[in-house]
DNA sequence: CCTGCCTGTGCATATTGTCCACCTCAAACG
DNA sequence: CGTTTGAGGTGGACAATATGCACAGGCAGG
């Protein structure tokens, strides 16, 4: 289930102009719409494309500020803190890792004063023993996954 | 730029079923057509919705591992850690932050063993003083809006 | 009263999903 | 070694649907 060179670029143009149809990537690849159909097809089904979810932007929602919370935990506390995480809203995202501590989580707040409150919220929390935050600054390269797709279209061919 | 009660209901729809278009999302939020066309262009001139990009899987794509480093970096060589690690694709998020380290990025790699040459690429480069990395075993929560919007819809009624 | 927003509606155009027959290439098979 | 088979691409067709855009009317708050 690796990428070829046309997924590849059918992915790289899907991300630069999400909005473009079937018939339109057809054209810009210089393919047939079927072509670009089944190939859509199968990066969904084979889950290549999860899906096309909308892209919000936390800040212009009102939340500016984003931060980074390593947790550790108590021994066997595992399932509840990660129950507990998810009750929060400003929780967009946890991972449990090896290393120092043992869950990273992507927080977000309304201010740095409200962060202090989110965080009281998250580790607020009987399983939690420590917590250490790193607030973000600056964003010098968002998410992205074109790079990696070219890369991986290149290395299948 | 706040976010109502409809413009809330609208982008949890959207989020869980991308797909639909303008005339469906209509149906199911029981109002005009016009509004949801007005509505999706007011979040995105705004900058709430970013773009409705592809959510591709590393893991489908053939790097299944995701870990995250916290890089110490040299004075005053920021700029260049940042382009340095703007060239490698397995990076893919960036972020620049208060406390213990400087930098935290996100990594993927084909494997454990593939990591470390991804890591080795990453720190090699004069400006990074430190660098410790954790492994990510499990994604508990994955990337999620839902919830925040759904605060921010109702604290803005 | 006026402005902003939502509604319901209509229209011409573009796109979608889904068929089909045909072609080519490469691998499997006799 | 020649042949069969299958997968994937092509180009074209079709009805059904969605889109962009425009319009007039209703309703609320300033």
């Amino acid at each position: 289930m690796s990428i070829d060179e046309l997924d590849g670029r059918l992915l790289e143009l899907l991300a630069g102009e999400p909005r473009i149809g079937v018939l339109e990537a057809s054209r810009r690849l210089g393919v047939a719409r079927g072509t670009v159909q089944a190939r859509l097809d199968r990066l969904q089904s084979t889950g290549v494309i999860r899906g096309f979810g909308p892209d919000v932007d936390t800040g212009a929602l009102g939340y500016p500020v984003t931060a980074f919370a390593t947790l550790e935990i108590k021994q066997g506390q595992g399932a509840d803190v990660r129950a507990h995480l998810a009750t929060v809203p400003e929780v967009l995202e946890l991972h449990t890792t090896t290393g120092h501590g043992d869950m990273l989580c992507r927080l977000v707040a309304r201010s740095n004063a409200d962060l202090q409150r989110v965080i009281d919220r998250v580790v607020g929390f009987d399983g939690i023993v420590r917590a250490s935050t790193a607030i973000v600054m600056e964003n010098p390269v968002p998410l992205r996954i074109v790079p990696l797709v070219r890369q991986a279209a290149r290395e299948s061919g």
